[in-house]
DNA sequence: CAAATATATGATCATTTGTTCATGTATACA
DNA sequence: TGTATACATGAACAAATGATCATATATTTG
């Protein structure tokens, strides 16, 4: 016999820090533009500042603001090009959350 | 022969609107609170108003106001019960996204 | 070294979000 | 009908976020 769990498939069971380091992580991808961003670096590997501004048509300094924002907080990586700065995806996990809710029907 | 992508698995590619969806999702869900209340519903099914408020140690009001939004945006439902109101997961994929970030090893 | 290009940074302001407190509403029960 | 219980709602305010603008820094090139 079984000890009957309320709902077969899910088990979430997560200590207060990792929820507060979740919810962190989930508050620096949700933004539209930078949902774009992971996006073009989801299919490109590498993009210098420029590259994405043009792709996106958003204001460099705004741009860059999500960028280095984006960066502190461990989801991207970059480096220094000659003049230009490449951005990278580091915590590619975030890819695939928002492929989960990509693909909801209902949204 | 293929059209060689920069990279290999990963492939997305959501229109604007879609985007604006998904952050508004990923918006809703970014709070460590509303995670756990996730979590206490991917494994309980539906919980009264009281019976959150008393695992989360979380005061009435406060939590009241949390779950109306996540109603209002499609996360949870909800259904009265003579006195009390059970909230349940509408939008099982949160579950999912929640999943992607905790396993996570560098968090 | 001066000018041009690419990007970052910091101040400021408007908007949104989170919290608290007081009060309102629905249901049950005496 | 009145009182208690469970929950929602709205006002008010602090704190976080997003956008814009001006300016700073690093790199290349002449």
């Amino acid at each position: 016999m079984t000890t009957a769990p309320a709902i077969p498939s899910a088990d979430l069971n997560l200590t207060t820090e990792k929820m507060e380091k979740v919810a962190f992580i989930l508050k620096t991808t949700a933004h539209p533009t930078r949902i774009a961003i992971v996006q073009l670096l989801a299919n490109q590997e590498s993009l210098s500042v420029s590259d994405i501004s043009e792709q996106l048509q958003v204001e460099q300094s705004l741009l860059s603001h999500h960028l280095t924002g984006m960066k502190l907080k461990g989801i991207l990586s970059s480096t220094r090009e000659g003049k230009n700065i490449f951005y990278a995806l580091k915590m590619r996990e975030v890819v695939d959350v928002i492929q989960c809710l990509a693909g909801c029907t209902f949204l």
